[in-house]
DNA sequence: CACCCCGATGTAACCGTTTACATAAGACGG
DNA sequence: CCGTCTTATGTAAACGGTTACATCGGGGTG
């Protein structure tokens, strides 16, 4: 059995097609007697509108599509959810895919997604953002998730991961520590370049302490592998590690050298993944509110779809959580508030 | 500008709509300069065929609707994971929503979605999948994930929750806990009450053990709560938390009240999120295979979509993973490898 | 009473594909 | 030299909505 149509609708509530479509639309005069028929009608047969032939009538998908770099871990789950939030606020529909990380994957990703999206929303860390505008013809909306590099004009949301790493590594040193280590995150990845970025003017800014990076990939065992190098060496004072899961391996590691955090050897994250505060000791980090910047993003989305406007970008400066890890002699809450920064589009 | 339609492509190649269909679609014959012409013309115009009037035409989406309860935390990130990685190698697109674990939003979503997907998977674990098939008008395929009431014949791919459960009992029992208490999830949930019989079953099994049952929601502070009211009493020997955010829960609980695990109270959890191996003490979990277990019912989806066929269940054996808080003497993991077993379609 | 206006509804063109069917052009055997 | 059989291509009718425009029946106004 076909599913039913609006002509069967039509048929059944004794109205023609344009005065359904006009129930379901609630847009024109109906009166009330039809309306009743209509729905009647609707819910005897079961009529669901074919999104498909709605689509290629109105060129909408009522869709927005979102291509994340990963969709492993905490962080991206967080992410998830705050799009989800507020797409469903918004009665928009939300497709997903990952790019694995990879830009030309990502690429691939927008072209299929194109047609059935009514804007675009993507993070990829590595540069080149003028690619996927390409990939999208420009003629879809496209709204950019984290730092990267050129924006070309799309509304950004991303994190300040500068003043987020500046302000972790003041607090190191605020807490006494002089040689503070870092672990990058990968090269190439600009969210990486800046959190480093932010750890070196810091120390400059603090009369020069002497700087030590060693590189990782945002993985646990790249920390672990990092937290090794740098115990090959004179211990560090502190490691600040460039995010939540290196510092969770760095942890491992300084544990199983039998050295005692905060005590032996400080530690800071970044991310504030929820599983920061239960590891031990807690971990000092910086918290990104990553459900909140998905959920403005899809705002962004749904206003450049309203207005045909370009749309505004943001910059969320992350929050300092200071928990055992890093040795601070005080252990409540630093107030550096989450400030927000309008910027206007370029 | 219009984006490039069919017939743009068709006359630039000099050739007739149906020739370039037929190119696209990789159907019926068509000759190898006329090809050439055709994707020639396609690049150049950057035409990408509209998904919707394909839909139309086709009465196929491409797409495979998701309804889970919940976005929040790792559990649904991996199997997240696990669907995308299916759907992608598969070509298949991922439309993504949650329903708040109310089924009553539950069928709301689904009749949002029915008709731009060619199939839905949903986890439930509220019963009464029955309301679910119906928001589908029986026309759209249906997965089920994760247990719950009558699947109605719906394939559903599941945990052993109950032989999970019975297993980390027994493991327990044997690490010579007698005083073994449970923190079950929500009442209601039936993922939550197989775990608690499988718990029963154990005790009942060896000897007849006292049972002691606190009800929890799967959440950390249910957890914590849990702990508070089982230390009020005669201390267990022992906590099997219901899953492993109640299990944090009860670890800082039992923390705070200055108890050390185990060799105070032993402790364990149920799903083996990525959090419990980096807890101090690491926690004795059951692991579950939740990436495979989304991608093998998207492998079923995608069967059904081209057999017509109505697809076979599967329930995982989950595995325990034992650590260090459950207070067994030995550490290394037990092998109760993951039995897989194959249900004929009830 | 002629006219206009307005609310309610219907008709039919259009959105961009797919695909059944028709057609055309050679090749080939008789 | 004419059917017949391939191979390659074109024509046009769906698919199921939306919506511009036409129509129609009263009610008010001059």
């Amino acid at each position: 059995m076909r599913n039913a149509t609006i002509r069967d609708v039509a048929r059944n509530a004794d109205v023609s097609v344009a005065t359904v479509s006009r129930v379901f639309n609630s847009s024109g005069i109906v009166s009330e007697p039809a309306r009743a028929r209509v729905l009647a009608a609707a819910a005897d047969l079961d009529y669901v509108p074919h999104s498909g032939a709605r689509s290629l009538s109105t060129r909408r998908t009522d869709t927005i599509g979102v291509i994340l770099p990963d969709l492993h871990g905490e962080f991206f789950s967080e992410l998830i959810r705050g799009i989800d939030l507020a797409t469903r606020a918004r009665g928009l529909h939300l497709l997903l895919s990952h790019s694995h990380g990879d830009p030309n994957e990502a690429t691939t990703v927008l072209r299929a997604m194109r047609t059935r999206v009514d804007a675009m929303m993507v993070m990829s860390p590595y540069a080149d953002e003028g690619v996927l505008a390409a990939a999208l013809g420009g003629r879809t909306p496209l709204v950019l998730l984290g730092s990267g590099g050129d924006a070309g004009g799309h509304p950004r949301f991303a994190i300040d991961n500068h003043a987020g790493a500046y302000a972790m590594t003041a607090h190191l040193i605020g807490a006494g520590h002089e040689r503070i280590a870092f672990v990058s995150g990968p090269a190439g990845n600009i969210e990486a370049a800046q959190r480093l970025a932010g750890y070196r003017d810091a120390l400059a800014a603090y009369g020069g302490l002497p700087e030590q990076v060693v590189v990782g990939d945002f993985s646990e065992q790249s920390g672990a592998r990092a937290a090794g190098l740098l115990l090959a060496g004179p211990r560090p004072d502190a490691i600040f590690a460039g995010n939540d899961m290196m510092a969770i391996g760095c942890l491992q590691a300084l544990r199983e050298a039998g050295l005692k955090v905060p005590d032996d050897v400080a530690l800071a994250g970044f991310d504030d993944i929820p599983i920061s505060r239960f590891l031990d000791p807690p971990l000092t980090t910086v918290d990104v509110p990553i459900a909140e910047l998905g959920r403005q993003a899809v705002e962004s989305c749904a206003e450049i779809l309203a207005t045909g406007a370009p749309g505004a970008s943001r910059t969320f400066t992350p929050e300092l959580v200071i928990r055992a890890s890093s040795g601070a002699t005080y252990s409540d809450r630093q107030d550096s508030r989450s400030i927000e920064e309008e910027e206007a589009r370029t």
